[in-house]
RNA sequence: GGCCUCAUAGUUCAAGGGAUAGAACAGAAGUUUCCUAAACUUCAGAUUCAGGUUCGAGUCCUGGUGGGGCUACCA
C-alpha cells in the first residue's frame, strides 16, 4: 500500500501541472505533518509554490486543497491556516490503517535477505590496565544499539570488538603487580579481576609521579624526569621483552589479561551486550607493516634518513602522518591500515563502523586518506561514528588518577536505587526474592540506557552522580511502567474472560486521542529508517517517550475494559495491545528490556 | 598558532529551513471510592552576540565571545 504521503506529494505534483500549467519535482513538494497543537493531519506549505502559481498563498492554497480533496479520497477536508495548507483525513483512513499494522511483528522493521548490505560494527575496543568506566558505557550501548538499528535498517550487521591488549600501559600495571602486589590474585582477595589491574595501574602511576617529583626536586627537568624516573624505565623494558617473547613477561601479562578478560565479560553480561567475533591487537598490531612496505615500494610513502617512514599528506592540508618507527616498529595508525585490510579481506563489508570516542576524530580521518592513498577503493566504505565524553561535574574523568565513575560500582548503584523506590511504592511486596531482584535489574538498567541513549551522540554529555538518573519523567522506567499498566489491563481483560475480539470496522469511531497515537505510529517506518542510516538511537528514544506520553493521556482519560460498546473496547484493547508490543519492539533495539510488573 | 566541534528555561535534554521553540527535573497549584498516582491536569520560565542569505532562520553562511577536542617515533 502507498503510503499516504507519497499519494498526497504524487497527487499535489499533477495538481500543480493541472492547475498551472508548472512542471514540479516531487521534492519540490513541502508535505509535512501537521504541528500536534493545531487541527488537521497533513500541512502543505504553499509558499514555495507561490512563484508557479503566481497567486496569493490563500488561494494557491484554495485551489490545491480543493483538487487534493477531490482525488483522493482518505482526504476529508482542509483549512487554510496563514498560508498552510492543513489536509485532514478521515479517521476511516487511520482506523484502516491501524488494521493493517496491528498484527504485525516487528513492526517497521525490514526484512533480511541475500541482497542484504553487509555492514561491520566495531565497538567497545578496550584497554586492558583498568576496568570499564562510564566513558565505555556509552561507547558500549551505542555500539550494541547501532548495531540493532542497522539491522532493523534492513543490513547485516557483524559486531566486532578490538581488545587493546599490548602496549607500555599494561607494562605498567604488571610492573606495580611484581613488585607490590604480593602475589595476589583476584580469587585471593576477592576482588574483580579487571578491578585488580586497574588499582595496580593507579599505584604504578602514583610511585611514577613520586619518582619525578624527587629527580626534580634534585634539579632534573619536568620533561626529562618523566622520561628518566626509574619505573617508566622498567615498564619500557618489559615491553621489549614482551616483544621478545621472552616467556616470564608473555606467562604474567597472559595471566593479568584473563583476569581482565573475566571482569570484563561480567560486565559486558549486566550491560547485556554482545560480539560476533573478538580480535585481540597483539595478534594484529602488525598487519601493517606489509602495507607500508607496498606502499613504500608504489612511492605512495616516504622514508626518511633514520629510516623512518611517512605518508605526506600536506597535500591534503594534514600534516605528515608516522607509519614506521625509525626501529623498525609499528604505531598505532600502522595497526589500524592492518586490520582495516583485514576486516575487508574477510568480510568484504559495504560499510565498516567504529564506534570510537570524537577525540579520535583526526586518526580517522587520517586513516581513510592513507588507504585511498595507497589505493584501496573501498577506503571510502570505513565510517567513523564519533561520540561526545561523559563528563562529570567537576570536569573529565581521568583514570590514571582514579577519578572515574566506575562502571560496576553505577550499575549496582543504579539497581540499589531502583530496589528503595520499588520498595516505597510497595507495589512488588509479594513478589518472590529472585523475580523482584530481576525487575529491579530491568528498572535500572532502563534508567541507565536511556538516560545515556536519548542524549544525540555527537554531543558531549554531563553526567552528575547524584542527580542524574531519575525514575519520574523522561526516563526509561517511566517508558517501561507505561509498558507494565497496558500488559496488567491485557492480563485483567483475559482473567475476567471479556470477549475483546477487533476487526476492522469502517464506521467505528475514533476519539481524537485515538487519532494522535495512530499518527505517531504511522510515522514509525520512516523514523526507523532514518534513524538507522544516521545512527542515532536518541531519535528512536525521544519517538518512544512522544509515544507513551501520548499513550499515557489516552489512559488517563479513557477508558478500555469499562467501555460498553463492545466494538469500542475491542478496539482500544487492540490498540493498547499493539502500543505495548511496539514499545517493547522499539525498546529493544536501545537494548532496553521490559519488566511484565513493576 | 592551525584544524574540528558544541552553545536553547535555574538544571538535563528535544525541535527533518516552516506556524505560538517542545519535554523532564527543580518551583507553584490540583486529580485516587474507578483498567498500577513510577501516572495525569494546570501555572511560571530559554534560542551566546553582531551581521548576512531566504517569503520564512534555533536550524544555512561570515565574524566575535565562551566551553570541549585534536594537532606524539602513546594507544
Amino acid at each position: 500500500m502507498l503510503r499516504l504521503e507519497d499519494r498526497i506529494t504524487q497527487v499535489t505534483v499533477e495538481g500543480m501541472q493541472a492547475l498551472y500549467g508548472a512542471g514540479i519535482d516531487s521534492k519540490q513538494v513541502p508535505l509535512q505533518r501537521t504541528r500536534k497543537d493545531l487541527n488537521g493531519d497533513f500541512t502543505l506549505v504553499v509558499f514555495p509554490l507561490l512563484r508557479y502559481s503566481k497567486k496569493s498563498p490563500e488561494e494557491t492554497a484554495t485551489e490545491l486543497g480543493g483538487f487534493l480533496q477531490e482525488k483522493i479520497e482518505e482526504i476529508s477536508d482542509f483549512e487554510i491556516v496563514k498560508g498552510f495548507l492543513n489536509l485532514y483525513v478521515s479517521n476511516e483512513y487511520w482506523s484502516q490503517f491501524f488494521a493493517s499494522v496491528f498484527a504485525a511483528p516487528r513492526y517497521g522493521q525490514v526484512q533480511l535477505d541475500d541482497s542484504s548490505e553487509k555492514y561491520v560494527i566495531e565497538y567497545s575496543s578496550p584497554n586492558t590496565n583498568k576496568p570499564l568506566h562510564l566513558g565505555h558505557i556509552r561507547n558500549n550501548l551505542l555500539g550494541f544499539s547501532v548495531s540493532r538499528l542497522v539491522k532493523a535498517g534492513g543490513k547485516k550487521v557483524e559486531m566486532v570488538n578490538l581488545v587493546n591488549d599490548r602496549g607500555i600501559h599494561i607494562c605498567k600495571s604488571m610492573i606495580a603487580w611484581k613488585k607490590w602486589g604480593d602475589d595476589a590474585t583476584p580469587e585471593s582477595i576477592g576482588i574483580k579481576g579487571d578491578r585488580i589491574v586497574g588499582d595496580f595501574y593507579v599505584l604504578f602511576d602514583k610511585h611514577y609521579r613520586s619518582e619525578i617529583k624527587t629527580l626534580v626536586d634534585n634539579g632534573m627537568s619536568e620533561e626529562e624526569a618523566a622520561k628518566k624516573a626509574p619505573s617508566i624505565l622498567e615498564a619500557q623494558e618489559m615491553l621489549r621483552k614482551w616483544e621478545l617473547n621472552d616467556p616470564e613477561t608473555i606467562s604474567l601479562w597472559e595471566k593479568m589479561n584473563q583476569w581482565v578478560y573475566k571482569g570484563f565479560d561480567e560486565t559486558y553480561r549486566k550491560l547485556g551486550i554482545s560480539f560476533d567475533k573478538i580480535y585481540y591487537e597483539s595478534q594484529t598490531y602488525k598487519l601493517g607493516k606489509e602495507l607500508v612496505e607496498e606502499g613504500l615500494k608504489n612511492g605512495h610513502l616516504i622514508r626518511k634518513d633514520d629510516g623512518s617512514v611517512w605518508a605526506d599528506l600536506t597535500g591534503d592540508g594534514l600534516d605528515e602522518k608516522l607509519l614506521l618507527r625509525s626501529d623498525g616498529t609499528s604505531v598505532y595508525m600502522t595497526q589500524d591500515l592492518g586490520t582495516a585490510h583485514q576486516r575487508f579481506a574477510e568480510y568484504k563489508f559495504d560499510k565498516q563502523i567504529y564506534v570510537v570516542g570524537n577525540e579520535q576524530i583526526y586518526h580517522f580521518k587520517v586513516l581513510s586518506l592513507i588507504l585511498n592513498k595507497l589505493g584501496y577503493a573501498w577506503s571510502d566504505k570505513l565510517y567513523h561514528l564519533s561520540y561526545g565524553m561523559v563528563e562529570l561535574p567537576e570536569g573529565k574523568m581521568k583514570s590514571r588518577e582514579g577519578k572515574v565513575v566506575d562502571a560496576d560500582d553505577l550499575i549496582a548503584e543504579m539497581v540499589a536505587n531502583a530496589e528503595v523506590i520499588s520498595q516505597e511504592l510497595g507495589k512488588l511486596d509479594d513478589f518472590p526474592e529472585n523475580e523482584k531482584a530481576d525487575i529491579y535489574y530491568r528498572i535500572a538498567m532502563g534508567a541507565l540506557k536511556y538516560f545515556i541513549l536519548k542524549v544525540d551522540p555527537q554531543k558531549t554529555m554531563l553526567f552528575n552522580p547524584r542527580e542524574s538518573i531519575d525514575f519520574t519523567g523522561n526516563t526509561g522506567p517511566f517508558i517501561q511502567y507505561t509498558y507494565v499498566r497496558i500488559r496488567s489491563v491485557v492480563r485483567k481483560a483475559k482473567e475476567k474472560g471479556l470477549n475483546v475480539d477487533y476487526s476492522f470496522d469502517k464506521n467505528l469511531e475514533l476519539d481524537p486521542r485515538e487519532v494522535n497515537l495512530l499518527k505517531t505510529v504511522y510515522t514509525y517506518p520512516e523514523l526507523l529508517q532514518d534513524a538507522g542510516k544516521q545512527l542515532s538511537p536518541a531519535m528512536i528514544a525521544n519517538y518512544v517517550y512522544e509515544l507513551v506520553k501520548e499513550f499515557n493521556t489516552f489512559y488517563q482519560h479513557i477508558p478500555i475494559l469499562k467501555e460498553a460498546d463492545l466494538a469500542k473496547r475491542g478496539f482500544r484493547l487492540a490498540l493498547s495491545n499493539f502500543i505495548a508490543n511496539h514499545i517493547q519492539e522499539s525498546m529493544l533495539l536501545l537494548g532496553i528490556e521490559m519488566p511484565e510488573r513493576m
